[in-house]
DNA sequence: ATCCCGAGGG
DNA sequence: CCCTCTGGAT
């Protein structure tokens, strides 16, 4: 199987025009989990896993409303939370992750949630993607959010050939300058929920289907 | 590689 | 019924 790959300065060149395109069609990309603070971030992403942000945000408000802060949620009587968040699925494991989590942060960090890479992935229930989301929207650093939505919206936009996230993730930064990384990543994401749907695509409607080599054809 | 797990759409 | 939805830990 012949992997002949363009110059990286024509994958620089596509990019720049999927993301000036992307740019007319959202102006303004918004996070769609609602929360007043970095900790409140952290909770519904860690609770987003495997869920739509619409389901996290039916929950979180009555949630943030009983455990106000880390150390409360550090406190909580597991089964009542399990109850609290049981509709976002995996509600075992997230509750679990969710109270190590809160002590975490509580205890080696003053109930403040961390700013870097590092520290964020030491907390339980944080990977990379869940870190780039609070990096880049509640620290406003370049960060590349690579879920399942931007890992499938980049494959088929041709941009890497990889299935793994970190790799996704080099890919996409190697192609941007820093400055956009979030505002492009938040974009493909949204432009993976709502045109680029991972059944069926709506095509007809994309405004970046003139640079897709995929289209509706090909295999993922 | 496998497990966790509910809800909604087709 | 099957697939998908902002994954992470083992």
């Amino acid at each position: 199987m012949t992997t002949k790959s363009l110059p990286s300065s024509d994958y620089r060149k596509r990019l720049r025009e999927i993301a000036k395109t992307l740019q007319h069609t959202m102006p303004s990309p918004k996070m769609e989990l609602d929360h007043r603070s970095p900790w409140e971030l952290l909770v519904a992403t860690i609770l987003s896993a495997q869920c739509t942000d619409q389901r996290v945000n039916q929950v979180t408000p009555s949630l943030f409303q009983h455990y106000r802060r880390p150390a409360e949620l550090a406190a909580a009587h597991l089964p009542e939370l399990e109850q609290r968040i049981r509709s976002t699925g995996f509600f075992k494991n997230k509750a679990k992750h969710l109270v190590a989590c809160a002590k975490a942060v509580t205890e080696h960090f003053s109930e403040q949630v961390p700013h870097t890479m590092e520290e964020l992935i030491s907390l339980p229930g944080v990977g990379r993607k869940t870190a780039n989301v609070i990096l880049g929207t509640a620290f406003s650093q370049p960060s590349i959010v690579v879920d399942t939505h931007v890992k499938r919206v980049a494959k088929r936009l041709g941009l890497t050939r990889s299935d793994n996230p970190d790799l996704v993730e080099q890919d996409l930064q190697q192609l941007l300058p820093k400055s956009q990384w979030t505002a492009v990543s938040q974009r493909l994401l949204l432009h993976g929920r709502y045109v680029c749907l991972a059944r069926k695509p709506q095509c007809a409607t994309c405004s970046v289907y003139r640079h897709c080599p995929w289209k509706e054809k090909g295999l993922q």
